[in-house]
DNA sequence: AATATGATGTAA
DNA sequence: TACATCATATTT
């Protein structure tokens, strides 16, 4: 594919909906190899590939829906397909996306990005990410759709299941023991990894 | 690995 | 008021 043409499909290809309306730990490694996109305010493409993510659910104790619906988690329990941005330790924006069915908690979170032609780990933690892709509040419950402002495109060839690792999700102190977290394997942008052995 | 930082939402 | 938080950066 010519190297001018392959930013073009990112604005004539999206996931469809029904990609969405499924549990967050079905869609959250298949956004693996999948690619963020936001339409500058100058009409420029910006975009990278989803490196990282991690799946929630209500009915489990590190989700934001699992005690209580309440104005700033909303987005979370509404129709799935839509971006739900909140503030993480009043300084970081974290960007999801919602799964599942409407009045069910459930999504994906971001976790890293990697951009083509920049240093690594410029988005390589979900506060980073928001922070590179300028996203806010402003973004949340916007439908992850091309003639919003941001959405996400599909891999262009299928991952293989050896450049996918499974582990335990970060930063939370409940639920720690669902393997709820995917990352790619060959990526310099995850945040972290965890240690594997070495092949005997 | 441990800690300082920071501000928002929610309960008391 | 108090408390916990789906992080990050900086230090041992």
């Amino acid at each position: 594919m010519a190297e001018g043409q392959y930013p073009a499909t990112l604005a004539e290809i999206s996931l469809p909906g029904s990609f969405f309306a499924r549990p967050a730990q079905a869609v959250a490694p298949e956004l693996i190899g999948c690619r963020l996109v936001k339409r500058q305010p100058s009409g420029a493409l910006l975009w990278g590939v989803i490196v990282e993510t991690e799946a929630y659910c209500q009915s489990e104790p590190a989700c934001h829906g699992h005690r209580r619906r309440s104005p700033s988690n909303e987005t979370l329990f509404g129709e799935p397909g839509r971006f739900y941005v909140y503030v993480s330790y009043g300084i970081h924006h974290c960007v999801n996306v919602t799964t599942g069915r409407s009045n069910w908690a459930n999504g994906v979170l971001l976790r890293a990005v990697e951009l083509p032609g920049e240093p690594y780990r410029v988005a390589a933690g979900p506060g980073l990410l928001a922070r590179r892709f300028g996203i806010d509040r402003s973004f949340d419950a916007t439908p992850a759709h091309p003639d919003q402002q941001l959405w996400i495109a599909p891999r262009l060839e299928p991952l293989s299941s050896a450049e996918l690792v499974q582990a335990s999700r970060i930063g939370i102190s409940q639920g720690q023991a669902l393997p709820w977290r995917w990352y790619l394997r060959s990526s310099r942008s995850v945040s972290r990894r965890v240690k594997e052995r070495p092949l005997p």
